[in-house]
RNA sequence: GCCCCCGUCGUCUAGCGGCCCAGGACGCCGCCCUUUCAAGGCGGAGAUCGCGGGUUCGAAUCCCGCCGGGGGCACCA
């Protein structure tokens, strides 16, 4: 039987970092054994649904290279892929609980489960439904119909007994029946809920590992009772721990990006965020960090899952970014940050000066969205907003900025002349200089880096200028100098 | 209140009875390289394996209790 897995979202806004890496590892855990990932939308919370969230989903596995064999957009053999769309299937199986006597129709208004609800915390018992309407006579059964229009159906769970339950992580857990409840599975507006609604869809789409997050672990045991209900067997449960945030809290916008999506804004690669978020809660061996997507796929496996929530470490996954950053061929980096830098420069960015540029700057950035700080200079006009004493540096110059002047001024009347413009015979022409002046080459550069960047900190000067070309060059010394002057 | 899950350096983790007075990675500190900043190389600090009892010749690893953190207890998923 082929492994079939599911990543099954409520679309009720963006996909967090949590939801993407359970659908990461469902994901891997069907690549791994050659078997179908598929994407089904649970929309029967009709309150909380949001303009846009299917395709904020979508764009999110997309983004990320987590390809679905079916879903709502592309079909597949158990379409429809939306719950929405699939009511009839799950009255039909309400129906058949009812007929199995498995479940009943429940008249009870809110205000009463309310009433109920508050009687019992204040005897401080366990909240839960008091099964009023399971054991209804046929005569206030047909009373109650005729009377009450809107009517849920609620599972008949055991009264007494244990349910024994089976987390591919955490192995057999046993709960108690009566700790359970009569729980609601078809909604007074016809909906079902989720209990039904996804149990259902998973067997009927040939589910073989429900991948989840553990909030559903305390539900397994209704899900174990439905399964038997309908006389099913049920799937291998994979419950995914949580991730925390830094203070070990849920993970929430206090603890910085929490959408997934945000990642690819400020400049993250899809690949470093898939093998990030992939050793969150899973590892390769005792060593390995960095793998691409085959290695990953092929390693990929729930034995060396972990139950234990983790942290997220925002600077790892910095690090990681600017390794995976640096792996990237120039021309590759080029197109990726390309985007980032038209945002500043306001104007298209020629492709061609970026990849020249890019190897200057791959080592030095840590996020796509850094080539804005390091290589904006490249692209833009006008006077830089440098401080003077920056100009000047901590060193020989710092006091002397008619020095510094004339060190410009040999500097362009050494350069400008020069046959070959490149950063060899720039640099033989400008390191001498600084002998001759009697400072050392660090202190000289840096007054001419300053000059031609704007930046204390910039790419290797001499290939900066190399690609900065003569005019641009020599104009920005001079402006120095003057500056001095 | 009831039920359940989890517990190795600050963080992510390796470990599945002796190879561990605990290994790797991020971060931090130092040195080297060096025109700045990085990257890279080398080294360092950092964990009484939550605590207390057992079992065993031997426990981070097995058992029990406790403590701490988290989740669930909806006509939400």
């Amino acid at each position: 039987m082929p492994v079939r897995t599911r990543y099954a979202p409520s679309p009720t806004g963006e996909p967090h970092i949590g939801n993407i890496r359970t659908a990461l590892f469902a994901w891997l855990l069907a690549q791994h054994h050659g078997g179908q990932f598929l994407l089904r939308i649970e929309d029967t919370d009709r309150q909380r649904l949001v303009e846009g969230g299917v395709e904020a989903q979508m764009e999110t596995l997309r983004w990320l290279g987590i390809d679905w064999d079916e879903g709502p957009d592309k079909g597949g053999p158990h379409a429809p892929y939306t719950q929405s769309e699939r009511l009839d299937i799950y009255h039909e199986h309400a129906d058949r609980l009812l007929a199995a006597d498995s479940a009943y129709r429940c008249y009870c208004s809110s205000e009463r489960l309310d009433e109920v609800r508050k009687a019992q915390q204040a005897r401080k018992e366990p909240p839960r439904y008091d099964r009023h309407c399971r054991d209804l006579s046929a005569d206030d059964r047909a009373q109650r119909e005729a009377e009450v229009t809107p009517a849920v159906v609620r599972f008949k769970t055991p009264l007494d007994g244990e349910t024994l339950t089976r987390d591919a992580l955490r192995g057999e857990v046993p709960f108690a029946n009566d700790t359970l409840d009569d729980f609601v599975v078809l909604k007074s507006d016809g909906y079902p809920t989720y209990h039904l609604a996804a149990l259902v869809d998973d067997h009927l789409m040939e589910i073989t590992h429900v991948v989840r997050g553990e909030e559903w672990i305390s539900s397994l045991p209704r899900h174990v009772l439905l399964y038997q209900a309908f006389g099913w067997e049920p799937p291998v449960f994979v419950h995914v721990s949580r991730i925390l945030g830094s203070d070990r809290a849920k993970l929430s916008k206090r603890h910085g990006a929490h959408a997934a999506l945000t990642y690819r804004d400020i400049g993250y690669l899809p690949e470093a965020l898939v093998n990030f978020l992939a050793l969150l809660g899973w590892s390769l061996d005792d060593k390995t960090e960095i793998f691409d997507r085959e290695t990953l796929i092929a390693a990929f496996d729930v034995d060396r899952l972990l139950p234990n929530p983790a942290v997220f470490n925002a600077e790892k996954l910095e690090w990681m970014n600017g390794m995976y950053i640096r792996n990237l061929t120039p021309e590759a980096l080029a197109e990726r940050a390309r985007p980032f830098l038209e945002e500043k420069v306001e104007g298209p960015v020629d492709a061609q000066k970026l990849a020249q540029i890019a190897p200057l700057i791959q080592e030095r950035i840590k996020t796509l969205a850094d080539v804005v700080e390091m290589a904006d200079f490249f692209f833009t006009e006008g006077p830089f907003a440098y401080e003077r004493s920056d100009l000047l540096g901590k060193k020989s110059f710092a006091d002397a900025p008619d020095r510094a002047a004339e060190a410009l001024a040999a500097v362009i009347a050494a350069v400008e002349p020069l046959s070959g413009w490149d950063h060899e015979a720039l640099e033989a022409a400008v390191r001498p200089l600084a002998e001759e002046m009697g400072v050392k080459a660090g202190e000289l550069f840096t007054v001419v880096r300053v000059a031609v960047t704007g930046k204390t900190a910039a790419p290797p000067l001499f290939e900066t200028m190399e690609v900065l070309g003569r005019d641009l060059s020599v104009e920005r010394l001079s402006a120095a100098r003057e500056r001095l002057a």
